[in-house]
DNA sequence: CTAGCGTGATTAAACGATTAATCATCACCG
DNA sequence: CGGTGATGATTAATCGTTTAATCACGCTAG
C-alpha cells in the first residue's frame, strides 16, 4: 500500500478513504493530500477478493447486429458507471451455445450481475448471481422493457388518425415477442372498417430469396395506403422500394417504423417512428440488479431473475413526414409518373 | 479453495489446472473431473491479485452513436475473447472531459489494456498501460487502421470506369482526419477532366439549419453525375432525397457509401459502399496490445501506444445498384417523370 | 486515586490463487 | 550399501485490501 509507506500507517488508509473506522479529520486530509498527489488507485483485485464484489456488471447482447445495440448499450453503461458500476460486454453472436459461453466468460470473470436481452425466446438457465432480463412485456421472465404493444397501438391510432384504413404490417419474425407485440399492439387499435395485412420478411426472403423486392407497388395498386413495419430497418426499406418505384411518400402511401434509430430522422421525407425510452428501461433494470446483488450481501441469496415494480415504459411517437394524409389523386400538380391514372 | 477440501491437496489443484508444476497424469485427470463435477470457477480476484493482470481489456468509444459502433465492439470483443481476455466498455458521450473520466474508470477496473478509438483528433495522453488506437493512417499516433485513403480511390476509380466526370463528394466534418483520407483519395483518382465539389455536412446544416434539404437535384441539374459520401449514412440521406425528387438512381446519378451498414443492401437499389475488415483491424490492434501486455510482464513498462507491424488495412468495394452508368435521356423506356426532356 | 470510558490509531486475520522452495519416496548406480 | 537424481506432492510466502479486535492514552467520575 502506497500511501501507508509514506506517511506511518497500515489500513488507516482503507478507513480514511472510506471513511468507515474512527479517523481525525486531520489525518483523512493528509491522507487524502497524498492519495491524489501520488494518483493512488486501491487494488480492484485486492478489494473483490476481499469483499467478494467485483462491481461489474455482465451485458449479453445475443443479436449484436441490431442496430438498436448502441442505444442499449450506451444506456446501459451510463446507468451502471453512475452507480459504480462497470459493465463487461459479451456478444453471443446470435447462436443460443455462444449464448452459454459468453455466460460462462462473464461467470469467469466474476461479474456481480448480468443484463441480458435475449433473442427469440432463449431460454434463461440459472447462473448463481441476479440476471436482469430486459425482453418484451409477455416474456414470462422479463424484468423490465418497453411496452411495445402499446407502442403498436400509438402508430395505429396516429395512421388510422390521418384516415388510413388499408393497411400492410411489416414484420420479420413471427417468433419474436416484440415484433409480436408491436404488431398485436397495431391490430388492436385497427380502425372501424379497416383491414390489415401482415408481411414477415423472414418467410418472403425464404420464399423468394434474400433481399429480394417485397413487391410493396403491388400493394398499393390493391388499396394499401399505410405501411407499419416493427423496425425503422423494414421500414427504410420499404420507403426506398416504393420511393423507387415511383409511389410518392406520404402522398400515395404513409410509412412508419420503430426504434427511432440515428438516420430516421435524416432521410428524405423524414421517418416517423415510435421510440423506446432505453435510458429508463437501463435505469430500472439496473436498480432492480444492484438492489438484488446487495440484497445477496446481506442475506438469502438472489440468483435468479430479478422483478422491478416498474415493467414495462411507454414508448412515444415521433411523428416525421412519412406520414400523412393522402393527397387527392386527380391534383395533377407534382404528382410523379407510374401512375396508370 | 474447493477442490482442495475434497481430494487432499492445497495448490496442487492449481499446479494440475494449470498444468505448471510436476503432477501425475492420474491426479490431474481426477482434479479436472472433481472440478468441473462442482463447477468450480478459479477466483478471477485472488488470480489478478497474485499475478498483476486482470485479463480484462477497455474499450473506449468517443462516439457510441456512430452506427459503426456494433461491428466495432463485435470484432473487439471477439479478438479479445479469443485470446481469453474480457473487454469492459467505457462511452465517453462526445466530450472529451468524459472521455477522460472513462479512461479513469477503466484504469480504476484495474484492465491490462485500452482499445481507444478516438474522435476528431483527441489527444492521447499517457495513462501508465498499454494503449491501442484505432483512427486513420493518418493520424501519428495510430496503432492501426483501415487505409481509408485507398478506399477512396476505389470509389473514384468504381464510379469514373462508369463514365462519371463531375462528382459532388459528402463529408460531414473536415476535422476528421477519417474523412478527409477517404476524400483525399477519391480526389487523388479524379479522372482526367472531371471536376469535383465537396459538400460538408455540419457546415451546411450550421447554414440552413439541422436536417435540412441538401438541394441535391440542383446539382444534378448543374450537371453532377455522382455523389460520394463518407458515410453510408450520408449516402442514404442523399439517395433518399434525390428519390424523392423524382430523380432515378442509378439512371440519372450514382450515389456511393462507406461503412456497409446493416441497411445498405436491403434498401433500393441497394447501396455501393466501401467495407473496412473490422476482424482483422481488430486483431491486429488486440495482438499488439497483447504482446505489449506481456512485454510489460516482462522487462521494460510498455506505457505508451503500442504500435504493429501492418498499421493499415486495405477496404473492400461493394459494388451495388446504386452506381451504374447513366441512362440514355432521350431512352422514352422507363425513365421516371420530373424530367424536362 | 483508580476504575471506566471515549477517541484515534494499530494489529492481525482473512480472501483465494500462484509459485518458489522444500520434502518425501523410490530407483538406480557405483 | 550409501549417494544421487528424478518424480510427485506439500509448505509457506505473497499479492493489497477490508474489518474485527486490540491497544495506548488522556479524561472524567466515583
Amino acid at each position: 500500500m502506497i500511501a501507508a509507506a509514506l506517511d506511518v500507517s497500515a489500513a488507516t488508509v482503507s478507513n480514511a478513504l472510506s471513511g468507515k473506522g474512527r479517523i481525525s479529520a486531520e489525518l483523512i486530509d493528509r491522507i487524502r493530500a497524498k492519495a491524489d498527489e501520488l494518483g493512488y488507485v486501491p487494488s480492484s483485485a485486492a478489494r473483490a477478493l476481499r469483499t467478494g464484489h467485483t462491481r461489474v456488471l455482465g451485458l449479453v447482447l445475443p443479436d449484436i447486429s441490431n442496430p438498436l445495440f448502441p442505444q442499449i448499450a450506451q444506456a446501459i453503461e451510463y446507468a451502471a458507471s453512475a452507480s459504480g458500476y462497470g459493465v463487461l460486454i459479451a456478444d453471443s453472436r446470435g447462436s443460443v451455445a455462444m449464448q452459454t459461453e459468453a455466460i460462462n466468460r462473464l461467470i469467469e470473470r466474476d461479474v456481480d450481475g448480468i443484463v441480458i436481452i435475449p433473442r427469440l425466446g432463449t431460454r434463461i438457465v440459472d447462473i448463481g448471481r441476479p440476471l436482469a432480463v430486459i425482453d418484451s412485456p409477455s416474456t414470462p421472465n422479463s424484468t423490465v422493457s418497453a411496452d411495445h404493444w402499446q407502442g403498436g397501438q400509438l402508430v395505429m391510432e396516429h395512421l388510422a388518425a390521418l384516415g388510413h384504413r388499408s393497411f400492410v404490417l411489416i414484420g420479420n419474425n413471427p417468433a419474436s415477442n416484440v415484433q409480436n407485440d408491436r404488431i398485436g399492439g397495431m391490430k388492436s387499435r385497427l380502425p372501424a372498417g379497416g383491414k390489415a395485412e401482415i408481411l414477415w420478411i423472414e418467410q418472403h426472403e425464404q420464399a423468394h430469396g434474400k433481399a429480394s423486392p417485397l413487391r410493396l407497388a403491388e400493394k398499393v395498386e390493391r388499396g394499401a395506403t399505410a405501411f407499419a413495419a416493427v423496425s425503422d430497418l423494414h421500414a427504410l426499406r420499404a420507403l426506398t422500394e416504393l420511393q423507387n418505384a415511383g409511389i410518392s411518400v406520404p402522398g400515395r402511401a404513409s410509412v412508419a417504423g420503430f426504434d427511432d434509430l440515428a438516420w430516421s430522422a435524416m432521410i428524405t421525407p423524414a421517418l416517423t417512428s415510435v421510440r423506446m425510452d432505453v435510458a429508463t428501461i437501463a435505469r430500472i433494470a439496473i436498480d432492480a440488479l444492484l438492489s438484488a446483488i446487495e440484497a445477496d450481501t446481506a442475506a438469502d441469496a438472489t440468483r435468479g431473475v430479478v422483478s422491478a415494480e416498474t415493467t414495462s415504459v411507454p414508448m412515444t411517437l415521433v411523428a416525421r413526414q412519412t406520414t400523412g394524409v393522402l393527397t387527392p389523386p386527380t391534383h395533377p400538380e407534382k404528382t410523379p409518373a407510374g401512375e396508370p391514372a
